[in-house]
DNA sequence: TCTGATTTGTCCGTATGTATG
DNA sequence: TCATACATACGGACAAATCAG
């Protein structure tokens, strides 16, 4: 059961919106929404689209930098890590 | 993994313009695009080849008179530094 | 001496994005 | 939600010095 890349955040459900959001990028990136090394959609961005709180949206990032997914550069931005095993570039 | 010396500016890169230039400024004076002694393309026309702001360039060219790579001669140019232990001249 | 082109030096303001409270 | 701070990037403007003619 995959998650949907293009679903809203549901403050109603059981899992909570920054875990909500995590699963939503987290398959937009597998999707394909922004390749490895390329930077995803800023937190202001973020907090527009999904109208969450820029707290929430940066909890959900935190996911995704634990899990090793993605990686942030200060003063830069949230930047897709690169396949372990993958194609080169 | 050496940089490129021809590669351009990637503005959505973790890495900032300024340190994409220095980099890549580097490996030409690696590659021998400018002996030592000599002096480097002026500010202005790395404004034009890379596409971006004179102070992105004079930052990325501040980078390498810290490193002691450069020199800068007012009015005059940019040059590149005799090699440290290498043949005299 | 003068003029114009070139080059670096310096400052301004605006915008974006993250970091923090 | 709001505010502030910091780093980065861009664009513009002007100054000062150099050099060629």
């Amino acid at each position: 059961m995959a998650i949907d890349p293009d679903a809203e955040i549901d403050h109603g459900a059981p899992l909570t919106p920054y875990r909500q959001l995590a699963e939503i990028l987290r398959a937009r990136i597998r999707r394909g929404d922004w390749a490895p090394g390329r930077a995803i959609a800023s937190e202001t961005q973020l907090v527009q689209q999904y109208g969450l709180a820029r707290s929430t949206v940066r909890r959900a990032i935190a996911v995704l930098v634990e899990s090793g997914e993605v990686f942030t550069v200060p003063q830069r931005g949230t930047y897709v890590a690169e396949k372990p095993s993958s194609e080169a570039i």
